[in-house]
RNA sequence: GGGGGAGUGUCCGAGUGGUUAAAGGAGAUGCGCUGUAAACGCAUUGGCUCUGCCUACGCAGGUUCGAAUCCUGCCUCCCCCA
């Protein structure tokens, strides 16, 4: 039991969820995932973990993919209406979610539901659903206090939320609704909305959110600070190097559930960094990662695997120089200024060897089977296809 | 329905007829330093066939030698009143 709540910020109401743990029957206990973006990241991890959990205590755990209410946008932690995607891409996101969540939780074991199921209602079943609830309770949550506050939209659409999701737990009959934080008001709403309707509330609990790459804004996907869960290895890994120090420990503790090691800060990192490779590639994955980071960052050398890209088509006139800028802009896709500004900051190496500032164009034949670098830590290896 | 206000580069945000490719900041990128941490320093940050040319300040026209800055219409958004 105890383990069941470790890291969690909210259990409520209080006491409730240990009386249900003391029943024999298993609790239903529902996450929600809005299919907004394509993939998902450490941050959601937190969240599937502790479901996870869960599921490995013999309890049912309810996935339920938010393909409808994706639609809504969900106000949780937004200063501004959040930009709807396309039913398209909410269909494609949807397969991609359901396959990642698996990476954590047992396929076998987890009944996943999709909103539209039942969201996609009769009108006056819609109109039932709303008249549970006044204005002034949806108006309730910080968000939107916030942003009346500051003069700033809200969408009529965004209001609905809470009870669409609420009803979500109506649905599927859940005993105990996970999510981060910024979620509680939609969670506790639910309650409401379950009473509404005759069911028992459920319990809810509340996980942190995990903090960026950047250490300073909540890993989000917009943000540009996330590890994403189908990064290649070394990509992971690199970027979990790149956390500040300080947001370290609550990496370890929300990620592997354990405390950061003693000892010097960068050792700390890197098993950071293997242990949570490892957990998404596999035993060894890590340590490979590790490998390659030393070689290219450490070592300032070259990763074993590089794409290759073809010098023909960026000859001159007289096909026997190669315009830089062109070749670099094509290559890394950068515009040609960039590039050349690249150049004339000496950010651009041949085999290790920094370009002159004031080059612009290199005999073909200087190219074809060296490596191309531009910053640390991108690579093209080059050929001529009409050699 | 009435009234008011706003739309500028990746973002925020100056600029209200003439060195304005457009202040300043953030972010990002490159170099240095380094543990791809932090901190710090320098630089860059529209495009291109690059001592020049082209495009750019919501969209379309207009006034002017000259406009992001003035006028007209349109679009979008916000606020207030009803």
């Amino acid at each position: 039991m105890s383990d069941l709540t470790r890291n969690a910020v909210d259990v409520l109401p209080e006491g409730r969820l240990a009386e249900q743990l003391e029943g024999d029957k298993p609790l239903r206990v529902k996450l929600g995932i809005d299919p907004t973006t394509a993939d998902i990241h450490l941050g959601h991890t937190v969240v599937l973990e502790k479901l996870a959990e869960f599921q490995r205590a013999g309890h049912q755990v309810v996935l339920i993919v938010g393909d409808f209410t994706a639609q809504v946008g969900d106000p949780s932690g937004r200063s501004a209406t959040r930009p709807v995607p396309t039913p398209e891409e909410i269909e494609a996101n949807a397969a991609t979610y359901q396959e990642q969540a698996f990476k954590i939780l047992d396929r076998e074991k987890t009944e996943v539901r999709r909103n539209s199921e039942w969201l996609r209602m009769e009108p006056e079943a819609l109109l039932g659903l709303l008249a549970q609830t006044t204005v002034a309770r949806l108006l309730e949550r910080d968000d939107f206090q916030k942003r009346m506050a500051a003069a700033q939209p809200i969408a009529a659409l965004e209001l609905l939320y809470p009870l669409l999701q609420g009803y979500d737990s109506v649905a599927v009959e859940a005993d105990l609704e996970l999510g981060g934080t910024d979620q509680k008001f939609n969670l506790l709403f639910g309650r409401d909305v379950q009473g509404a309707y005759g069911q028992k509330p459920q319990s809810v609990m509340t996980m942190p959110i995990l903090v960026g790459t950047d250490g300073v804004q909540k890993m989000s996907k917009s943000l540009g600070n996330y590890v994403g869960v189908t990064d290649p290895p070394e990509e992971m890994f690199g970027k979990l190097m790149s956390i500040p120090d300080e947001a370290m420990a609550e990496y370890y503790r929300l990620l592997l559930g354990s405390e950061q090691p003693e000892g010097p800060p960068n050792e700390a990192k890197r098993e950071l960094g293997r242990r949570i490779v490892a957990r998404f590639h596999g035993e060894g994955a890590g340590a490979a990662a590790e490998e390659h980071f030393n070689r290219v960052f450490v070592q300032r050398g070259v990763p074993d695997e590089i794409p290759s890209w073809d010098i023909d088509p960026y000859a001159g006139s007289e096909r026997e120089i190669i315009l830089l800028p062109k070749l670099i802009g094509s290559g890394f896709e950068l515009s040609s200024s960039e590039a050349r500004r690249l150049i004339q900051q000496g950010g651009v190496k041949l085999d290790g060897e920094t370009v002159a500032s004031d080059t612009l164009e290199i005999p073909r034949g200087e190219l074809a089977g060296k490596v191309l670098q531009v910053g640390k830590r991108r690579f093209l290896s080059l050929f001529d296809s009409a050699a």
